[in-house]
DNA sequence: TTGTAGCTACGACCCACATCGTCGT
DNA sequence: GTACGACGATGTGGGTCGTAGCTAC
């Protein structure tokens, strides 16, 4: 049944395989919700937008799309992965391995309601609206002018490239982006870390951190490798997808050999250090930052990008290339987030049935071994969600 | 004002082991 | 170029410990 509105609709779901289905109704944010009675894939701006309009719309009964593939609704709950997932997800990921097949997995329940909740009142009676709205850009005007100066100003510090500002006297280059230090550049690592979809489902899902009443549990989760990931994949498409927006920072990422030489723009140490070195988004610190950005040891045959002269801004933005990627900021903005986050979900679920003693972890004997597989056997039989048959 | 004790908050550390990533064959 | 095995590195959570900062006396 889920099936037929699942990971196979991929033609018609705004995107080619591999890369999040976009939003119906914007066609620009990556879907998060799947609303049953519009049939429709929604963002979670347009999922609050539409579903607060009125009380018949805020009964729709609504569903988390597949944190993996991000392209169907979820069917199940994976209690030990704390993930969403569609019917075919959930078979390839707990089809991986016994470990995986033990995985507590329950039908994923239908979201009803208003997720984002009625707008609330400051004790100035002034209306707060949610931050799903604010998010979406339901400010008055005004408000969005101010916010848009401060976001211009914060943004074009994370801007590495624009030179406007970057002229003596001028307020911009105060941070010449990642090495040289303030504050924005603690964003910056989340930009590409994002635009991965195996990171990217983690950081929708932590922009809409659920409030308590959420049906479906939510924790972080970064994409663990036992779910299919399609990074690789995406790389490619990323890439093509930064150069038609124009998201493309500065940088000629050929494949050539040439794009290895030395040409050291701040963008092309950005995007190599985010992608091939995995960006760890847990970082806080900008100490913390450095050392996830940087090469610690350059491959052979290639200069390390951060050691040598000054690098040069390669080329002048234009106002759309500015606006994208002041669009972008914000986005990271949105998601920023500070908490621990979970890379390896299976690595924690293994983490927490283990044995401790005294808050350390404790050699487990055959026996409990033993025990605990036959007891996970027995509990998926009986619970009959295990869709792989165990052995 | 200075010194001491008590409390709280925070971060580093440790443990075992499944999994990942790299390297050599 | 591909497949496979070996092996070191990584990541995970809860308790403990050390240290810094604060308050009270």
């Amino acid at each position: 049944m889920l099936k037929d509105e699942g990971c196979n609709a991929d033609a018609a779901a705004g995107g080619g395989g591999g890369w999040a289905r976009v939003c119906d109704t914007c066609r620009s944010a990556a879907c998060t919700i799947y609303c049953r009675a519009d049939s429709a894939y929604l963002c979670a701006g347009c999922d609050a937008r539409i579903h607060a309009a009125n009380r018949v719309a805020s009964q729709h009964e609504r569903v988390w799309v597949c944190e993996s593939c991000e392209r169907a609704p979820a069917a199940f709950v994976c209690k030990a992965d704390a993930a969403s997932l569609c019917a075919t997800c959930d078979a390839d990921i707990h089809s991986a391995n016994p470990l995986a097949r033990r995985h507590h997995r329950v039908p994923v329940l239908p979201i009803a309601g208003c997720l984002y909740g009625p707008p609330a009142t400051d004790p100035g009676g002034t209306v707060v609206r949610s931050a799903a709205e604010a998010d979406n850009g339901f400010l008055g005007q005004e408000a969005e002018e101010t916010i848009d100066e401060e976001d211009e100003d914060e943004a074009a510090s994370w801007l590495l490239l624009n030179p406007v500002k970057n002229n003596n006297g001028s307020s911009n280059n105060q941070n010449n982006g990642l090495l040289f230090g303030g504050e924005v550049d603690e964003y910056l690592d989340l930009v590409e870390y994002n635009s991965c979809p195996e990171n990217q489902f983690s950081d929708q899902y932590n922009q809409q951190q659920p409030p308590p009443h959420y049906s479906v549990p939510h924790k972080n989760y970064g994409g663990d490798r036992v779910v299919p990931v399609q990074c690789g994949e995406a790389k490619g498409q990323l890439h093509q997808q930064h150069q038609q927006q124009g998201f493309h920072l500065g940088m000629e990422y050929e494949s050539s050999k040439a794009a290895y030489s030395y040409n050291p723009s701040i963008s092309h140490s950005v995007s190599v250090s985010s992608m091939d070195v995995g960006v760890v988004p847990e970082a806080t610190t900008m100490s913390d930052i450095s050392i996830s950005i940087s090469h610690p040891r350059p491959p052979k045959g290639t200069i390390d990008l951060f050691s040598g002269p000054p690098i040069q801004m390669p080329t002048q933005l234009t106002p759309m290339d500015r606006e994208a990627r002041v669009l972008r900021y914000r986005e990271k903005k949105k998601t920023r987030k500070f908490e621990k986050t979970i890379r390896y979900a299976s690595r924690k679920a293994y983490a927490e049935t283990r044995p401790r003693i005294k808050g350390r972890f404790a050699k487990r004997t055959d026996v409990e071994v033993e025990v605990d597989q036959m007891f996970s056997t027995t509990l998926m039989a009986e619970s009959g969600y295990g869709i792989v048959p165990s052995f």
